[in-house]
DNA sequence: TTTATTTCCGACAAAAATATCGACAATAAG
DNA sequence: CTTATTGTCGATATTTTTGTCGGAAATAAA
């Protein structure tokens, strides 16, 4: 479904979101660690999400990430999607014609749009904060 | 959503699914003609199909391959994924998790178990016989 | 039996994704 | 200003996926 780097993105930006609740920032070390994920990989995916402005750093001593508290809930899973594994999930033909519309559909194009359109409307509806609310109660992990 | 030799399979599935309809067989170059894909890449993969029984081949010439029309309806889509991707789409957790369920779950987990079960739906219920009658009428397409 | 044809199979090659490493730049504290 | 810390960046390595090649095996026709 999603890459390696996308999951692992995912999952990173949550755990920063859950201690950037606590007004805290969070070094790569910690948070490769409560994520179960490789660190200089994990790394340059951040870079990429910090680029894009989904997420902050700060270097040097007591720097880190961390995601404005008052952003949380505006930054939707389908944003960390797109930057990190583009579109091709929600738009794309699922066999990989170049061009597949209603006009011109591949075989699978009617039974694929119902999906598509609800993965797309379940990742632009799920906020940042409501995962990382799901972290901090105990309800959901991130590893193991 | 698929892996190229997931959408290659199929597409070749398709294909010759609508020639075995006319009682024809086919070979491989004729399949890549239709399909729009790499030869010997579509030849091993249409190897694994006929070892996995979901197709079958004969060698020589007047040789190619063919499935037996009176299985066309009961080959389902969910089976052509399973032998080229394995199960991990509608199983498996999306954000990778090894393990992921209602006791223990992943931040996405209520999200995914209905878009997960939804494909899986789809993909069991629609069959090669469908498919290869929507090309034959030319509603739908496998190439361009 | 010979020949032409076609799939099968194993080795290899290229490209993309995943992952690591080390040097560099920014920053805070003393 | 110096030092320690931490993210950034480019180069490189490893693994997986995608793709190619050539010969072996099977088959049909002559």
């Amino acid at each position: 479904m999603f890459s390696k780097a996308c999951e692992y993105g995912i999952k990173a930006m949550i755990y920063v979101g859950t201690q950037s609740l606590k007004g805290e920032r969070v070094k790569i070390g910690e948070i490769v660690e409560n994520v179960g994920s490789p660190e200089a990989f994990t790394a340059k995916i951040l870079s990429d999400l910090v680029k894009n402005g989904l997420i902050e750093s700060l270097k040097g001593p007591y720097g880190g990430f961390y995601i404005p508290s008052d952003q949380m809930e505006s930054i939707k899973v389908i944003h960390i999607v797109s930057v990190i594994d583009g579109d091709a999930i929600f738009s794309g033909c699922g066999l990989g014609l170049r061009e597949c519309n209603a006009q011109e559909p591949c075989p699978m194009h009617t039974k694929f749009v119902k999906i598509r359109s609800e993965l797309k409307q379940a990742l632009a509806s799920t906020s940042l904060l409501e995962l990382a609310n799901g972290i901090k109660s105990g309800k959901t992990i991130l590893v193991r």
